[in-house]
DNA sequence: ACAAAGCCAGACAGACCTGTCTTCCCGTAC
DNA sequence: GTACGGGAAGACAGGTCTGTCTGGCTTTGT
């Protein structure tokens, strides 16, 4: 077995993911050359080839991977909640704390998505994340009763993409928190609405 | 004089600056090359590199194109509105007015920022951009009377960075209405608060 | 022990990039 | 008429990029 080597040493391909996410994350995926990735990794570039077929696709591994780590730290943090105004809120503070890790530089589906051309399968990938985002503040809307799930859920999608924006390029990660009071203001009133239209 | 060429014959430096907007902002400023700039503009490399240096200096140049272009526009249609609620909001129907124009991909100085290295001198023309839409919803939330309207001017720079980027990645231009609609109930419960802290 | 597969190291081709420099043309001032 | 300067066209240098291919080493399975 080669592809469960994660107790003894990484394997090749967790080893070329790790240095793509590095490199790439901090630089940016146009800028970060192909040998870059593989002396940083300690692989042969003809094994990345073998692995991943061309760059776009190791593009697209690499976002696939902080897709699969950010919805994990939010789902952990969303746990701690238990009435649905909490778990909604939640989110923006698991954002936070995001914001606050070492190395934090953006949102990296926005990042990949501007330096593609148009049509690139990599946008792709950013499809699929905001997907998810849009569907998870819709079903928490939906869980808290609110009149509109779906509309409440884009208002909060534009705050959590507003708040990325400017932890970015504002260096501010207190954007999360004020994101995170934004949303309350707007969840509060959704709410009322349903009681006193 | 060549400075003043506008009745008869664009200048070179105007040409220079209209190919460099149509190319940049539609494919990327790492992808398009000079190359093709001066191609499209019908000009001489030597007089691209006489009158901007270097292309970074160029894509500085088309930056704060852009930035005085949205300016105009956002403040054109900030005069039809007579309200301090109805001009804070009217940001968005400007916005907005911007995503439905033929060709529009985003926010020029997200996506430029995102493709230069970091440190590069294009983010003090994205830096120039963000302060001028901070200080003008300050200006309107401190005209309309709102309590805090550093943080409400903060919250509704979330919610217009989202638009755009929303406007962009989910190709929906609708994402104006949506903002201005969040924007409409933050600045509803702003000056509520107000009246009954 | 031996075969076979995986993998590292690096040369190589072909394309593209920025920035400089030379050459030539044309319009204009005197 | 003539001198001059701005600009067009493009060759050129030096570097970087992706992707392929060759050679040799190491590890593993039997």
């Amino acid at each position: 077995m080669s592809t469960k080597a994660s107790a003894s040493k990484p394997s090749v391909r967790e080893r070329l993911l790790a240095a793509a996410d590095e490199l790439f994350y901090s630089e940016g995926v146009q800028t970060v050359g192909i040998d870059r990735i593989v002396q940083k990794a300690g692989v042969a570039k003809a094994s990345l080839y073998n692995l991943f077929g061309s760059k776009e696709e190791l593009v697209q591994a690499y976002l696939d991977a902080r897709h699969a780590s950010t919805r994990e730290q939010i789902e952990r943090v969303l746990t701690r909640f238990r009435t649905p105004r909490e778990r909604l809120l939640g989110v923006f503070d698991g954002q936070g704390q995001l914001f606050t890790e070492p190395g934090f530089n953006g949102c990296a589906h926005m990042a990949a998505s501007a330096e593609v051309r148009p049509g690139s399968p990599v946008e792709g990938a950013a499809d699929r994340y905001r997907l998810w985002v849009r569907t998870l503040f819709t079903d928490l809307a939906r869980e808290a009763g609110v009149a509109d799930p779906e509309e409440l859920a884009r208002q909060l999608h534009l705050l959590y993409d507003g708040a990325g924006i400017s932890a970015r390029m504002d260096r501010d990660p207190s954007a999360a928190t004020t994101a995170r009071a934004a949303a309350a203001a707007l969840f509060d009133a959704a709410v009322k609405d349903r009681n006193a239209p």
